[in-house]
DNA sequence: CCTCCTGAGTTGTCTTTTCAAACCAACTCC
DNA sequence: GGAGTTGGTTTGAAAAGACAACTCAGGAGG
């Protein structure tokens, strides 16, 4: 039997992988070059090395010229990387929430002056898009 | 250098392995079986055995008994579980956006009738929360 | 000029994981 | 009493990952 198709697992099969959500973390904190990115994840240059080479051709990083004698690269946000933002921020309030234990490590603020506790919501009516508000349906289902 | 300390980074201690997150989205699905979870998501026996294990260790899943001669169980969310939907869905979301090509393969609808658009929000004041509208601080600096 | 240092990887070796298929135990069904 | 179902565990081979050392280029220091 054929694994389901979906979305969450395509997702996954390009930061899915170890380290690569963690590199990803350090581009959205400003560390760009291959040299912070190894040091604030542990990961070892090898691996991180071929990851970043994956988000490149995935499209969700891109390398930007910084020097060119001798040419060094930053890996930047593309559009789709930006995205990715929304799932760290997820990950991180359910880390906060169900892993961490004592004091949170990093706090993010909303421009409003409040800590920050991210609710998702329905685009269409606003009103909170949880577990049981939702129906799943195969695609090809025409309503 | 320690790497940087980080509710990402322990979420993923958790949840970041392969097949976990398929796993997780198995049982959201309302596939909570052993054999079930191995048809839908292509994992080997024994890593899924594995993942399993480590998710009820960690109070995401937990074994509810369903048939006690022979004992078998069935995999339940708890309440750190089930806050993890919000993961899926922005990971879902993203996929569907930047990954998958072609018609979506699974659809999600609000109970107000719409597909769902997932959008994060700040509880405090409603605004969403970008990337450029947060303030990441550590938490020791006291605002 | 020679050596050291930094940045960004690459290479080689060793250890873990993963995968696939078989095996097992305890039933139920026919 | 043989076949099928369920929920795993065991077993090697194959792939991936970890770690340290090496490369290569361009400066900087002496």
């Amino acid at each position: 039997m054929a694994p389901r198709s979906c979305s969450i697992a395509n997702a996954l099969e390009i930061v899915g992988e170890r380290w690569s959500l963690l590199a990803l973390r350090e581009v959205f904190f400003g560390n760009t070059r291959f040299d912070q990115i190894v040091e604030n994840t542990g990961a070892s240059r090898d691996v991180l090395a071929a990851r970043l080479k994956k988000l490149v051709a995935a499209d969700v990083l891109e390398k930007v010229q910084y020097s060119s004698q001798p040419p060094r690269y930053e890996y930047h946000l593309t559009e789709s990387g930006r995205a990715l933002h929304n799932v760290m921020l997820m990950l991180k309030e359910w880390g906060d929430t169900y892993v961490t234990e004592g004091p949170l490590p990093l706090v993010w603020e909303h421009s409003c002056g409040a800590v920050l506790e991210p609710r998702v919501v329905c685009t269409s009516c606003g009103e909170e898009a949880t577990f049981d508000s939702l129906h799943r349906a195969p695609a090809s289902a025409a309503s």
